[in-house]
DNA sequence: ACCAATGGTTCACTATATGAACCAACTATA
DNA sequence: TATAGTTGGTTCATATAGTGAACCATTGGT
């Protein structure tokens, strides 16, 4: 493994519940020598990428990241484009609505709007990971995805979330043929217990899907007449989301309004 | 220099202006081997902070940053606590106020919030990179800034942006004193022509400042009785961000509003 | 048609990275 | 209070990864 990549993955370490991190837990979390993490914890450091906190001297994200996610958010405004979205989205289905990011073999949560309508919502973390195989949003990716990329994903373990997950990498493939249909993926209790969740896939430029946008709301509030509400608006804020950043629709995306 | 520093500077080649930089225009910038360019490049894709865009195979940030941004955010909500903050700001003075953040020996601009009562205002750029001894958010940095800190800066050759910048080391060493004094410093286009700019540190848990809030208004706007409105909000500003995001104002800073 | 640029690749040679062992300081436990 | 275990941090003989001149196919400009 290339020492550059070797550093990067420190960075991964760092999660909601875990946002500073010693040298010696560092060392642990990363499968490497004290010395080695001490030398690329450095070399981060002086780099603006991690600082160090507290008393304790543990290690942080450093402001780096903030002016490098404004700059790809020049490059790419998704979040600055999610949010008026995701807005209307809520605005419309009064639950909770969220965009998400292909990253690797995993999406990453970039943004999430909640609906203040109701008392209880399903909650949202940011930079959450969610699976590819679990939720509404991963489903609605693989289902424009590539063969091998489908593959690829299929072929690692999956991981159960609750009771209901689907792990059956045939029983997955089986589900990907409708949503192709439909534009639309659903996800019942898949990632979450008792949250059932619509998505549809975000696309680049190349028509290649790079995310997705969903609805995600508590199973007893998903009734057949909201489900349509639900369904209209996150396709339409699917094709809205990929114009807004200069994506391309794929013709075999079923468009349920045009632009 | 180590490889991973070499490979995070590349980063550092994007800007506002150039969001998308090819192979051989990255190793010309860099001042390295094109095959090196290669190499780097190609671990920073495989870590997802960068990816190769459109046709010409350029390259553009990744969206890790933005993950990563949000999970700094979550350990250091500066963007967060800003943004309110800031809102105030400009609400109170009428001109634009921003928050930019220290990074080696210099600024990077981090947040800014544009008031909308004039048709002319003092533009800000997401990202954009501040000089600490042309600005008055830099100076409002140096003054509480420990002395190496200083002869640091003042030691490199210093950016005459406009006929107004002060390069002088000494000449800027002499006007620390006074800001020291009133917690607020004053650049009239320093930086940027016809620019009148009032800044005051903010600070982290351990009293040292990591950057500055600040107004920007054109010059004619700032006549004495507006002065004093600045001067106050931003002095507030200050303090209400450094405790914000947990810091501690130090008693050698004048403190003309308590929490 | 020719030239210059691009993105991308190779491999003999060179530079950097590694990690076992060590240190001082701090914390937990008996 | 003494001991053991942990922390952040450091060293340097050894091992591994990185480097860049030269090369390739493709594209664009003249």
């Amino acid at each position: 493994m290339g020492t550059v990549s070797k550093a990067l993955s420190l960075l991964s370490n760092f999660n909601q519940s875990r946002t500073e991190i010693g040298l010696s837990e560092m060392a642990r979390l990363a499968g490497i020598n004290k010395a080695t993490a001490y030398r690329l914890l450095s070399e981060l450091q002086e780099s603006g990428f991690i600082e160090q906190a507290g008393t304790d001297r543990s290690y942080r994200l450093g402001a780096e990241v903030l002016r490098l996610a404004r700059l790809r958010e020049a490059a790419v405004p998704l979040t600055t484009a999610s949010r008026g979205i995701l807005e209307r989205l809520a605005g419309e289905t009064h639950e909770t609505a969220h965009v998400s990011i292909v990253r690797g073999m995993q999406l990453n949560a970039l943004a999430h709007v909640y609906s203040p309508k109701h008392a209880t919502r399903v909650m949202m973390e940011d930079a959450e990971t969610l699976s590819l195989h679990a939720t509404g949003s991963g489903l609605a990716v693989l289902a424009f995805s590539p063969d091998d990329f489908i593959d690829a994903v299929l072929a690692r373990p999956l991981t159960r979330h609750t009771p209901d997950t689907v792990t059956d990498p045939d029983a997955i493939r089986a589900l990907l043929a409708p949503i192709r249909e439909a534009g639309i993926a659903e996800s019942v209790g898949g990632f979450e217990a008792e949250v059932h969740s619509h998505a549809a896939p975000v696309f680049n430029s190349d028509g290649a899907p790079i995310g997705a946008i969903a609805v995600a709301a508590p199973v007893s509030r998903v009734t057949p007449d909201r489900i349509e509400i639900i369904r209209r608006a996150v396709l339409s804020g699917a094709i809205e989301l990929t114009r807004a950043i200069g994506g391309f629709v794929p013709e075999c995306f079923p468009q349920a309004a045009a632009a």
